[in-house]
DNA sequence: CGCATTTGACCGGCGC
DNA sequence: GCGCCGGTCAAATGCG
C-alpha cells in the first residue's frame, strides 16, 4: 500500500491541458505529460503570476499564510480562453501552494445527459515512491504497459465501500523521478482517519458551483487537500 | 484465513 | 472489418 512518502518536493506541476478529448493519446490523457498535449490540439495554459492567482482565488484568506492548497472555482485561465473551455465542456480548478506556486488541475469527462461530468484531476509530483499517500485507501486492480510511456501504468480504486474513485499512477516517461497521478471521480466520503483533523471541507474552500448535490462544498476539496497535505507533510521529512 | 497484489485474459472504443 | 490500445476483470499468488 501507500507507504509513507519519500517525496522530495513537488515543484514541477504541470500547467497544461488537452481537450477536447478527441484523437489519439489525448483521449486517454486529458492532461500531462506535455507530449500528449503538444501535438494534439491541446492548450498549454499560460499561468498568471502566483500573486495574481492568489488575488483571484484567495480573496478572503489573503494576508494570512495561504493554505497548502486551495481549490478555486473554474477560472478562465486557459490559454485559449474560458469560452473555449466551456465549449469543450471542460472545467478546471486551480490552487496554489504555500510557496505561491500555482498548480492547475484539469477535469474532464463526457458531459452525458446534462449531468455533471466526472471530474478528472491529474498532477505530477516529484516522488521517490509510486503511490502517493493521499489519505485514502486504494486497492490496486490493474497494471498495464502503455505505449505512450516505457513505464507501466498502475490502476487503483478507492477501497471505500460505494466509492468508485479511481486513480492512475505512472512514472513520467521523460523524467522517472516524477509520478503522474490522475484521479478519476469524486470521493463520497471523508478521508479515512482524518475526520477530526481534516474535515471533508476545509473552511476556506470556495464552494464549487457545480459541486455534487450531496456535497456542501467543493467535492474535490477532500482529495485535493488530502493529496496536498500528504505531499506537503512529506516535504519536511526529507 | 483474509486481504492485497500480481498478471494474463478479455472487452470496448477508436483509427485505418 | 480488422487491429491496436487502454482499461478492467478475475484467478492465482503472496503476505501478515
Amino acid at each position: 500500500m501507500a507507504a509513507s512518502l519519500g517525496l522530495v518536493g513537488r515543484e514541477a506541476y504541470y500547467a497544461a491541458c488537452s481537450y477536447p478529448p478527441t484523437a489519439g493519446a489525448a483521449s486517454s490523457s486529458y492532461l500531462f505529460p506535455p507530449e500528449l498535449v503538444a501535438d494534439s490540439g491541446g492548450a498549454v495554459m499560460e499561468l498568471p503570476p502566483p500573486a495574481a492567482m492568489a488575488d483571484f482565488c484567495l480573496p478572503e484568506i489573503m494576508g494570512a499564510r495561504t493554505p497548502d492548497y486551495y481549490c478555486s472555482p473554474p477560472a478562465p485561465v486557459f490559454a485559449n480562453g474560458g469560452a473555449a473551455a466551456a465549449e469543450n465542456e471542460m472545467m478546471n480548478t486551480s490552487y496554489v501552494d504555500c510557496d505561491g506556486r500555482m498548480m492547475m488541475m484539469m477535469m474532464s469527462g463526457s458531459a452525458g445527459s446534462g449531468g455533471r461530468p466526472p471530474p478528472r484531476i491529474g498532477f505530477r509530483t516529484r516522488s521517490e515512491v509510486d503511490v502517493l499517500d493521499d489519505g485514502f485507501k486504494w486497492r490496486k486492480y490493474g497494471k498495464k504497459a502503455v505505449k505512450s510511456s516505457p513505464n507501466p501504468r498502475n490502476y487503483y480504486r478507492c477501497s471505500a465501500e460505494g466509492c468508485g474513485v479511481k486513480k492512475r499512477v505512472e512514472r513520467d516517461r521523460d523524467d522517472p523521478r516524477y509520478v503522474v497521478t490522475t484521479y478519476d471521480g469524486v470521493h463520497n466520503h471523508a478521508v479515512p482517519g482524518r475526520g477530526a483533523q481534516r474535515p471533508a471541507c476545509s473552511a476556506p474552500l470556495v464552494a464549487a458551483p457545480w459541486s455534487a448535490p450531496a456535497a456542501h462544498c467543493d467535492p474535490w476539496g477532500t482529495q485535493l487537500h488530502a493529496a496536498a497535505a500528504a505531499a506537503h507533510s512529506s516535504e519536511s521529512s526529507y
